[in-house]
DNA sequence: CGAAAATTTGACATGACTCAACTGGAGTGG
DNA sequence: CCACTCCAGTTGAGTCATGTCAAATTTTCG
């Protein structure tokens, strides 16, 4: 129980959210559950859900024509996650979601999303000011991606996420920061001398 | 008229605006005008509105501790531009806002854009799905940024805004691209030296 | 334990930057 | 209408950050 009440406390911090509306998200939100490296949404699925994760960790990523993956996103426990252009227009996923731990997430498809924001007020508030939020946080990646050297970038990183960087494999940090697996390591073995 | 009703058109293609909602739309929005290279926002200005283009170009930036600025988000005419975090929470804007070209906007600060959202549902509900596509545009270009060459960059941009191309000087689109402006200077000579 | 994947390390290649010199318009004042 | 300045843009030489490829090592996991 305490769960959710978490999970309440946590939305209503961005929206005041009603015990009804609450309730709707219960009902609506389809709960699943994901093994550590299970494939949450493959790239090219023609549905795609918008999730908000209870337990664990994800990555969504692109994967472009040369089979190289770019990863654009960790999500952890009270995020959201999902291919959002897919899930509204029903178009084939341009992302995919792995798990990267074990993983429990409420799913939430098209209708059911449309039904949520537009049942209870307090979850179509609760999403503007999410979005508006994330599209500041977005804003301030743009800009370290294109004046930060690699180094900076990766120090960002990590004194933001300083969890993930256990959990989560190098080269998906790399991808991330937008550079090389092989790169990354030589930056932290520098790093890490420079501190004898 | 027409430019009126064209603005409700066009908002009412995310949302359903009733007429009542578009008039308070212009009654909270204060209608302002800048010339050519006018200094739209300084930043670090205590006070932050949040702007929809009715005419012209705006460019919006971060200028770091060194004195370089960084282009963000260069705005035309039915977009919004401003400091979405400054406007929020009454914060120093984060960012600068200068028109490339005499501008019109609808200004919105905080007070009167919470009175729009939470007088008109039909501009919360608009609003959620403006940034919910700005965000899927925003990810998009971190995923250019991470995988794209300079040059493709480059490419994409052109396809992407072409008029801009010509009205906004060179340096700005360097930035905003993230490279130096003799860099993308060279990058122009080359590729049209291969289309003779 | 053994195979496959992730990470590290090294030599070399290159895209993009820096700095400085040069060119060419756009304004401004005499 | 010219001369002057002042940016924006161009070009070139040299440098540095980051990428590529391949081999060695470590970790993961069946």
């Amino acid at each position: 129980m305490t769960d959710l009440t978490n999970i309440q406390a946590n939305i209503s911090h961005l929206s005041p959210i009603s015990t009804e509306e609450m309730a709707l998200f219960f009902e609506l939100g389809l709960l699943r559950k994901f093994k550590k490296n299970a494939l949450v949404l493959r790239q090219g699925e023609d549905i795609s859900p918008f999730m908000f994760i209870k337990r664990g960790c994800l990555m969504t990523y692109h994967e472009d024509e040369a089979g190289f993956k770019h990863v654009i996103q960790f999500g952890v426990a009270m995020w959201w996650t999902g291919d959002l252009q897919s899930m509204q227009d029903n178009t084939l996923s341009y992302y995919g979601i792995k798990a990267i731990s074990p993983t429990e997430v409420y799913s939430f498809d098209q209708a059911r999303f449309e039904t949520l924001v537009s049942a209870a007020p307090g979850f179509e508030r609760y999403f503007r000011l999410l979005f508006q939020k994330s599209l500041i946080n977005h804003q301030k990646r743009i800009i370290r991606n294109i004046s930060f050297s690699a180094e900076q970038r990766y120090e960002a990183f990590v004194s933001t996420f300083p969890k993930l960087e256990q959990l989560v494999p190098q080269k998906y940090v790399a991808s991330y920061l937008g550079i090389t697996p092989e790169f990354l390591s030589k930056m932290k073995a520098r790093f890490y001398r420079q501190k004898d």
